[in-house]
DNA sequence: AACGTTACCGCAAACGTTTGAAATTTAATA
DNA sequence: TATTAAATTTCAAACGTTTGCGGTAACGTT
């Protein structure tokens, strides 16, 4: 398909019997051009619809305005719920965005970070991949562009990060279920000490010890990927102990649901014999019946400070500064029925 | 942050002594030149990690590689499926995308469109936001760059359009129903006549007329914004009918949440006194117990295909020929707890 | 009247790539 | 060997914009 013809800058400036100069720097607003011929400039193209070839510029300017986001999956509904963060503010600073999975894979994860770098965005925004053992890559693209990570993040690399604060919010739900009265509390954990599994199982080792409560092997388990069908066979496995526990916390949503069908399954009731809580404040936490506590990660607020965030970064004209803050974003601890025991005075 | 110097064409051809011409050539597979050059060419564009300056290629061809999409909501689970398969697709197919959401407001969508345009995408994806009437601009942008519309469909738009076939999914769902030996069957549906709510109407009456059985007004519901709260209210009002459903179609697995619910609060059983089906498949009607029986649309594929449609629209030379077929994906019929009726024999 | 300032505007180069046409080399044919 | 054809390479222009610098005109100041 053919495309119309678009008006540029010198046929605009033929118009106008101003030069082509005269007529960008009227569009851009520069203070040499008188504040008449401005607004005749302004008006005219309106009128002939211009608008600037992006790529002229872009070209020019050694800038693209595009900034790429990797997340590790976007039909993840955290992720999307992020994204739309990004997407809202970007649009606001004037910034396209392109997007793009990992599929949770690190391979696929270098891969896409070197075609955005190569492809020329001023940025990255970058929600880690499991299992990203090899920085080296990250590290490369990081001399070459702004590049700030977000919801799954590691320590390991020197850049801003933005994040929750994932052990207090751990430790706000396990405390819950220690002020229901709960005393042997399970863990449902990932094997792979990935940053997030990690900082939650922290989390929850504090509040046993604030608490004075013994942690118990038996109740501390873990799993390779994290799902519902493992949160049934967890579940199951925590059923069959002696001393089976009085309150479990998941640390997905997705684990918890799992734990909730298993219990159904067996007549248990919730939250008096076992409370369960989740983290992510997923949509399906408010599908399952009993609803599912939870802790509310406030998605779309990450994504929009993410973005700020780079493009302060993008606009730091100093060297080479590394910059290498985290913030860290509230989260809110969310209780429904699986918790809610109510007060039979 | 100062970027790298990226080495340039003209760079990497004093290193080979030869004309940036023939470099360019050479790295784009020209049939003019040598194929020893060739492969000397691309050995040290390989070694010296040379990469186009993608602005200056877009500028020169007037071509950018990007395919712009605008989908109502990326959160929503379906729209993040599809748009899971337009990434793969465009990936492997050399194009970027750059996504963003109406959010189901038609101003926004007008605006996602024209800044698009401006942008210089070689192309545009689009799933039409709600009450979108006014089609002048959409028009518009028709004549400027290729674009095809997915999923939210409109006939009244002139273009290649793919979605799935509504009726004939809507058709199967309640015939279905109808094949349980449900005689009385309620639909749930939107008051607005979206394309979508009209299509599956239309369905779920043929099935009535197909198999003989007399449709009932009162049984036929609609809402402004279908919803779990919806579903909910409207299920409230069939069960107070003096001859309430034996069978529930609601147009969306929200929708159907909402009506299990209160199926369930009032002890109905499910299916045998009331079966319900759903539409889409969403993950939410896995988790909904009993699990929901749902039309199945599949989401990644619908996505593939609108992004094969529009690139060969992009690359199709003829002029300005509008092209104008439908698309249509297969649905399945899934069958869950919610419509399962076990042989009694 | 001469000079300096200020305000405004135009010239021309530059960005990195692609591409039509011309130029050169090589091979094929008479 | 001369001539033509084919294969390969180079030249130079072009794409649309921005920007450093130089230029002009108007004005105020000595």
């Amino acid at each position: 398909m053919k495309k119309k013809h678009r008006i540029t800058l010198k046929e605009l400036s033929k118009h106008l019997n101003l030069s082509a100069s005269t007529v960008s720097r009227a569009l851009n607003d520069h203070p040499d051009i008188n504040i008449d011929t401005k607004s005749k400039v302004q008006k005219l193209a309106k009128q002939l619809n211009y608008h600037p070839n992006i790529f002229a510029r872009g070209f020019r300017q050694h800038k693209t305005n595009i900034i790429g986001v990797i997340v590790p999956k976007i039909s993840s509904n955290f992720n999307a719920t992020m994204l739309e963060g990004i997407l809202e503010k970007s649009e606001r600073m004037g910034y396209k965005v392109i997007v793009s999975e990992s599929e949770n894979k690190p391979e696929k994860q270098t891969e896409m970070l070197q075609t955005m770098t190569q492809f020329g965005v001023d940025g990255i925004l970058l929600s880690l991949s499991k299992n990203t053992n090899d920085i080296e890559f990250i590290l490369d693209t990081m001399e070459q562009i702004p590049l700030v990570l977000f919801d799954k993040v590691s320590s390991k690399i020197p850049c801003t990060q933005v994040m929750i604060n994932e052990e207090q919010a751990a430790f706000k739900a396990v405390e819950h279920l220690i002020q229901l009265g709960k005393k042997r509390i399970a863990i449902l954990k990932e094997t792979e000490n990935t940053y997030t599994s990690k900082q939650r199982f922290k989390g929850y080792l504090r509040a046993l010890e604030t608490y004075k409560i013994d942690t118990d092997e038996q109740l501390i388990l873990d799993t390779g990927n994290i799902s519902i069908h493992q949160g049934k066979r967890l579940t199951n496995k925590l059923l069959s102990l002696k001393a089976p526990p009085d309150g479990i916390f998941a640390i997905t949503d997705d684990c918890a649901i799992g734990v909730i069908k298993t219990l159904l399954k067996y007549n248990i009731k919730i939250p008096e014999d076992i409370a369960v809580i989740g983290f992510s404040n997923s949509y399906s936490s408010t599908i399952i019946s009993p609803k599912l506590s939870t802790i509310d990660q406030p998605g779309h607020k990450i994504g929009e400070i993410a973005l700020e965030a780079l493009i302060a970064e993008i606009k730091d004209e100093s060297n080479d500064y590394i910059s290498n803050k985290s913030i860290e974003v509230k989260t809110n601890l969310i209780v429904r029925e699986s918790t809610l025991i109510l007060n039979s005075n």
